[in-house]
DNA sequence: CTAAAACACGAGCGACCGCTCGCACTCGAA
DNA sequence: TTCGAGTGCGAGCGGTCGCTCGTGTTTTAG
């Protein structure tokens, strides 16, 4: 429940000027790997944002990595309160095109107010391939696409849907990427062309109208 | 003619001998990429995967930079030389799955064997935004859509048909890349994926059939 | 043949990075 | 009030990287 107290390391009592030092270091680091990337962003850098030293972000982070992992875990939990709605079962039984609004739209949002959440998922440029708060937006988001997608599609081979759920993602992915290189209308436009790709590879897919159960 | 004989550099006379370092170097480069990635690679590992020393590197290249921008027009270069009939206006009067098979299929294949190809049009880790080799690629290959795009929708805005290309085409290029994430039936099955999603895109868009030419 | 230019080497420079360590402070439970 | 744990600092360690430079060798022009 305190965290985790496994084996390895001693998970240390925080107190709250901990805990704010804590979160103002994640706010930094969500600004500066939202600038750089997560391997240009230097922790010197993040601490210096924060206004701290660098020996006080290493008071609460064993190392780079952790803080991606940490940010990914508190942006993960923010959307999830933000818009935990938005992949529950009622929108899966909407037609394609408004499913694909009710799902999409909170997520979009949500990245117009964190830019860091797609700085962090967007960038390959993960450092031991293994974890980084890469893997944990990932794997989380995967794991909804896949869910809704079986919902909707129940006779869809298991694999199958693993590779339309995660091309789904990754069109999802670089089209929003896409629309956040540009500003206003245009962005709106690319936003627009987004849909109309997602509607496209899914309605042969997945069918137009939620799938009425069988027998 | 000569390379550019500008103000600022000299370009030098190189012998025989230079000829086949730089193409020693460039294959070692595009081997390099293709395993780290190009902020990874360093050109000490470019260097010593030429079996020559990091001083005789810099006798052919300014910077890593360059190393980049020349193995991306090399790699442009040689596909357009194997595959240059691929975007022909031939291919692009056939119906839609048609066409995609005709353009896709190149290059899909060209990249099994140049896979530094899609290591460096995929990496965002470029190095000043501004040029390196991404570029030299992505704008050739971005141009040759919106062009094709062009010819088949000739009453699409040209605003319009730029976002449907760039969408497109990075549809194409993370499809690609997933493809390549896996190997044998389930690369083949990734690559269907890709063709239904570009399919499913551009159908309702520029139409399954080719465009008859009005007026 | 000879001199200049191209080629080749590899130690190492300077900058930066992730991260450490010794020490000073502040807080809060006893 | 006390004192240990939590917090904070920042110089700097060990390492990597892009790149340089002095020197020596090979090629080529005249």
């Amino acid at each position: 429940m305190e965290e985790d107290i496994s084996a390895t390391s001693a998970p240390r009592r925080r107190q709250a000027r901990g805990k704010r030092r804590m979160a103002q270091l994640l706010d930094a680091a969500a600004s500066v790997f939202c600038k750089c990337g997560y391997t240009k962003a230097s922790t010197n850098a993040i601490a210096r944002e924060a206004g701290v030293s660098p020996g006080t972000l290493y008071q609460f982070f064993p190392n780079k990595e952790a803080i991606a992992v940490h940010l990914g875990e508190r942006l993960m939990q923010q959307m999830l309160e933000a818009h935990g709605q938005a992949f529950t079962d009622a929108n899966v039984s909407l037609p394609l095109d408004k499913m694909l609004d009710a799902i999409l739209d909170p997520i979009i949002e949500f990245n117009l107010r964190n830019p860091a959440f797609l700085a962090l998922i967007h960038g390959p440029d993960t450092p031991g391939e293994i974890a980084s708060s890469k893997q944990v937006l990932h794997a989380t988001l995967q794991r909804q696409v896949e869910e809704a997608i079986t919902l909707r599609a129940p006779e869809l081979p298991h694999d199958q849907c693993v590779r339309v759920a995660t091309t789904a993602f990754v069109i999802f992915r670089e089209g929003l990427s896409l629309a956040m290189q540009h500003q206003g209308a245009e962005r709106a436009a690319y936003i627009v062309e987004l849909k109309a790709a997602l509607t496209g590879y899914l309605a042969p897919t997945i069918g137009t109208e939620a799938h009425a159960v069988r027998h």
